[in-house]
DNA sequence: ATATCATATGAACAGATGTTCAAATGAAAG
DNA sequence: CTTTCATTTGAACATCTGTTCATATGATAT
């Protein structure tokens, strides 16, 4: 009844509404489908995905990795620092120098099944 | 030899040349990895990943999941349009409306992935 | 202290991205 | 054919994002 009401208002948008309000209640919070988002939007970035890549294979330091890929060591510090904030690599301290690292085998796992997407 | 030069060439960047070449080896190249940023771009974004979310679901025409995310038809359109380019997401026409659906069960693996590395 | 080196940071700029608005398809019904 | 409806498309716009450049930390060595 309420739904055809609002089919007759003027928009008449929509087709299914029995569909939309079941889907509607399995739906996450916004808050956490946004979390969702942000995390991926940290890997859909090209210098972002090669510094991860990197730190595979071994810890690192800042002017290390710049020149490998062949970047500003400013460039790689910026991108390092969204790394951090996000929990996705940590660091310590050794002299002058500041070692990156993975934080935990998620991102391991993550880019893993992007690149198994990829191979097919 | 070489990189000991280079070292006292001016910029004075490279810490350890041995690891890096060791690591250039590797790494995959440049367009995987670009590819492969591309792939979590499309992630990296609320409406998609709400979009995503619903047809996780059911299959849904497109104004059914604007009315859900309360969005435009037209914004959600376009936003399809991006799914489908990437292969997340395939569609089959039926009179008018044009019903969506997951391409493969790879989108749900990926974003159980990411929701398991934010639920720590 | 001063110099040097590794890294971090802030402002500025160019390029990318998402939404909106208006207009165009494309299929069914009258 | 014309109308209606679901969807697509293109241009415009504001916002976000990544890099660069110049400068600031912060630690070591002289």
């Amino acid at each position: 009844m309420d739904e055809q009401e609002r089919m007759e208002q003027g928009t008449g948008e929509i087709l299914h509404p029995d569909l939309i309000s079941s889907v509607n209640q399995d739906m996450p919070d916004e808050e956490m489908l946004y979390d969702l988002a942000e995390l991926f939007r940290i890997f859909g970035d090209s210098t972002r995905i090669k510094i991860l890549y990197v730190l595979f294979e071994a810890e690192m330091c800042v002017c290390d990795i710049a020149e490998l890929l062949h970047m500003t060591q400013s460039a790689i510090s910026h991108q390092l620092r969204v790394l951090k904030q996000s929990k996705l690599v940590k660091f310590r301290r050794e002299g002058k120098t500041i070692y990156y690292s993975l934080a935990d085998d998620h991102v391991r796992t993550i880019i893993g099944m992007g690149m198994e997407h990829l191979c097919e």
